[in-house]
DNA sequence: CTACGTGCAAAAAGTTTGCAATCGC
DNA sequence: GCGATTGCAAACTTTTTGCACGTAG
């Protein structure tokens, strides 16, 4: 038999701050932003829903170089990102490859994810007038 | 005054440990392999060498989704890997992308780095067998 | 009502750091 | 001998889990 899933005042709040988000959100993000909603929140329930709503289809996990991991929904799911080497945000890009790759037999390609590493127009910014 | 490094064992197994692997590894296979030289071998002394080293500019790192480091000499060092979804390894490959990036004012682009995700040939044989 | 969900604290996993003992040069 | 290096244990960071209480349906 299917398990239920319970509509609740926490799962709602998580769905909702990476619904408004205009770029993947780490956990301690999320719960920062939930807690608007829901003060109460704890981070384990963040961590919990977030990795049902990934079972679940319904948001996509994004891990960069920085280590940490970042959910956004999957309609609107990049398989590419620029990450900046100076504050480590990452901007969703559309990276059109038309690509030949030399994938040895054997084996099986599901995905794949494109990183470009450099600096977000703000950083240059600031290094310009720092520099 | 610039500071004087040592010649140890220790380090000199480390290094010949990734010298000598034909995939980036992460630190505790470092350990594991590296013990067979120095058996009373630390895994801090393998971080802080590894760590030393990439300083240096003599190993590069590698984080892909799994989410552990790797590190593989710089001389050999890829930006395109394989990742396996059932074991975790990663595998260098050749990607050779004819890229069209649409990349928006201001972003300065320094690296890419392209990742496919699917399953080895070792995994893909043994799902063959065990489904 | 009852199984699912939650908050908290403790546990894991990966990495870093403090410190006294050790060792290269 | 002196300062760099090491091993161990403890601290830290990010994520997961155990458990008793709370709550949706």
């Amino acid at each position: 038999m299917a398990k239920t899933f319970r509509r609740t005042r926490q799962r709602e709040s998580v769905r909702a701050v990476i619904e408004a988000a205009t770029r993947p959100l780490r956990a301690d993000e999320v719960l920062f932003l939930a807690r608007e909603q829901v003060p109460e929140l704890g981070l384990a329930t963040v961590y919990r829903t977030l990795k049902l709503l990934v079972d679940e289809g319904e948001l996509a996990e994004v891990k960069l170089r920085s280590g940490a991991t970042r959910y956004e929904p999957v309609q609107r799911e990049h398989d590419s990102f620029f990450l900046c080497d100076a504050c480590s945000r990452a901007f969703p890009i559309e990276a059109r490859l038309t690509n030949e790759l030399a994938l040895p037999d054997g084996f099986t390609m599901r995905r794949r994810e494109v990183t470009l590493l450099g600096t977000c127009p703000t950083c240059s910014e600031n290094q310009a007038h720092s520099g």
